[in-house]
DNA sequence: GTTATAGTTGTTATATTATAACATATCAAG
DNA sequence: CTTGATATGTTATAATATAACAACTATAAC
């Protein structure tokens, strides 16, 4: 489990390792990492917190890229559609991918007093639903797991 | 797993159970089912299916109730937050709960051609995010995990 | 029986999230 | 150089959701 989210670690290092990682696969698979992207990424990856398009937008607009709202979105498309980042779907907001490259259906832990996500990498979870699936005849294709919660943090904030 | 939705079935029995335990629980747990939330709940039973907010809000006018946005957001709200039916995120869609009165955390497996929507009953899940959110210490209140795929109907069209 | 009280519904307005559609620009391949 | 593919700029609008307040209803408290 990724718990790195919710602890002290070093968040630079944790960034500029995933930049280089996806520099490195745009590359292999031909894909263009253009200014905005790459700033979206950037923007994702300041913290481990899921951002609304809207507020992806604000930074933008003060970096001095236009500011309507398909810049966002389609950068957002591209970083969601290619495995660089994940889209809460409870909070409508992104997050940069914690596993870039390693193929896995992701699992997010949300919390519901920081909004702060950590990414699971639930191997089994997908192996779980398959069983399920196979038992109906399912296809599943893309899975997602979202857990809404307390993380460390905030729960030391609450009983001290 | 409950196939069900993608099965033949009974489906008309399937409505009256549901209701009947939507009753039963509203009576012991003093809440009231009025005409809207009953009418709600009805349509959301009609077909395994998620349906949004909007869609439902048509069927209500063409039923005589109103039809302003808040009519059918706060009936779902109470549908929702009382275990009697589901909000399924990644299609801004709601559902009919398949299993009232079982404590859960919900999985679905959602169509992605014909948006049918199976509830899976995944006693499991929630105990392998419980070990990896303890890892984290991260306290889960709950968690939903969303598949999506071809189900078995629409898999016989595309490969007979 | 009247009066609080809590819960529900009606209504207007508006916020938030997301996409369509078309024009323009960039760049590499032929 | 021109064609085609991809990306960005821009305007407009669609789709989803909530805030805020007024009116109604049942019930419990007095």
């Amino acid at each position: 489990m990724d718990s790195l989210a919710f602890k002290k670690h070093n968040h630079k290092h944790c960034i500029e390792n995933s930049i280089s990682k996806v520099e490195l696969m745009c590359e292999n698979a031909r894909l263009i990492l253009t200014p905005v992207r790459k700033r979206v990424l950037e923007i994702l990856l300041k913290e481990h917190q899921a951002l609304g398009a809207y507020k992806i937008l604000d930074i933008l607009r003060e970096d001095g890229f236009s500011s309507q709202p398909p810049i966002a979105y389609r950068a957002l498309d591209f970083l969601v559609s290619n495995g660089f980042a994940h889209k809460i779907e409870r909070l409508n907001a992104f997050i940069a991918c914690a596993h870039v490259g390693e193929k896995h259906s992701p699992a997010f832990l949300i919390c519901r007093m920081c909004e702060a996500v950590g990414e699971a990498l639930p191997i089994t979870t997908k192996g779980i639903l398959n069983e399920t699936a196979l038992t109906a005849d399912f296809v599943i294709e893309e899975a997602v797991l979202e857990a809404e919660g307390i993380c460390p943090n905030c729960k030391e904030v609450v009983t001290p």
